[in-house]
DNA sequence: CCTCTTGGACAGGGGCACTATCCAAACATG
DNA sequence: CATGTTTGGATAGTGCCCCTGTCCAAGAGG
């Protein structure tokens, strides 16, 4: 198949191909001669897979890339590949150390894991991004004026902890590594918007049944 | 409070405050003269809140604006505001509704709010922007050829409405009408984030047990 | 009195995700 | 075989967003 084809069976226009695979989002297809590639389904499969990332996951186009890279490399085991992958994700901008609001919540978010006995997790405290995220949005949380710490934390990580387990056993129901690793880096970006629509949507219904419409 | 000391309170430099006044997301100073205005404490509040929405929520500054008109808007009861509020938020792109994994997803997200006999949310199909959200991101999922549908969403869906029920608990501690609802958009602003990343933690956490650090 | 600060206006910058244009080399078609 | 179309590649430009820098004249402060 060639460019035409790839764009009309995906929808993406050509001239988004082209960047993407200026970008290295996607690897170029078989030369035929100077005017000519030849793609094929795993390229559409691909560009399916960006485009999902970048649309519904909103992921910047470069972190797509670095995602990528790490799924596509043989030399790392399934977990580490994982690892990589989604770590490559999230990005808050780094906390101000120096703000008592930001010492706070990391207290606050340390006692959280002592209390739910996250053993592992706080081994990554220094280095995991979630972590960061998760101390940002606390610590304005904080300079607001509410308390929300460990103690309101601890019963939404309960749920978490519950939803973790479901991902994981959907995960161990794809046995192919490659396709395992795909789904779950699918998973994480994809399936985290589906969560935060159900949220909503169960946000909806239980006001509606509290307060009804009004 | 002057500029100068609004932006070392806040940590927000002047120039944009000046741009965020002007942009209506902060309500313009107490005016002595054409070179002195007083800003206050609700100032400096609001300042911080539309930090935390920007930075931390990354919500783009004219929904910052209009969420805050509806925050504002004294003529609206205490549901309606908000969910005129959360409403204003999400941003999917228009799913295309000639696709057939679209289509395809709205069966299976209206089979799944029957199957959890969300009779409120099932009214709100045609104009919940979190039920596009998750249409668009089933259709997503079904494009790259998983099945991912309402058997496999139910148990999260359950997850969710437990943590829905622990939010309304929380906004009902909150008893003040306009701190309920200023706490409630930061609930979806703030919250999401770090629901977020406890998840992305009890995945690394599951995860560590699992399988272990390799 | 003289310097500094203030609020307001407006231009500019940098990042991002495309998008439009141009090109010469191949196809494709009558 | 002539002619119009399509191809991949390169490059410049667009539109949006979130600021940021600079200038200004009126007023505050010591």
């Amino acid at each position: 198949m060639r460019l035409a084809e790839l764009s009309r069976r995906s929808g993406v226009s050509t001239a988004t191909i082209k960047y993407y695979l200026r970008e290295g989002l996607l690897p170029p297809g078989r030369r035929h001669n100077a005017t000519t590639a030849e793609y094929d389904e795993e390229h559409l499969r691909r560009l399916r897979l960006v485009r999902a990332m970048i649309q519904v996951g909103q992921v910047p186009v470069a972190k797509v890339r670095e995602v990528l890279g790490h799924v596509d490399d043989d030399s790392l085991g399934r977990t580490i590949r994982l690892g990589a992958a989604l770590w490559a994700l999230p990005q808050v901008p780094e906390p101000d150390a120096d703000d008592e609001h930001v010492r706070a919540a990391h207290e606050e978010v340390t006692a959280l894991l002592d209390r739910l006995g996250w053993e592992n997790a706080k081994r990554l405290t220094t280095i995991s991004p979630a972590y960061r995220s998760l101390v940002v949005a606390v610590a304005a949380f904080r300079r607001l004026g509410y308390r929300w710490g460990a103690e309101q934390l601890a019963p939404y990580a309960e749920l978490m902890h519950r939803t973790a387990v479901l991902d994981l056993d959907n995960m161990e129901t794809h046995p192919s590594e490659a396709e395992g690793i795909e789904f779950a880096v699918l998973g994480a970006i994809l399936n985290e918007p589906a969560l935060q629509a159900l949220h909503r949507l169960a946000q909806e219904e239980e006001t509606a049944r509290r307060y009804g419409f009004e």
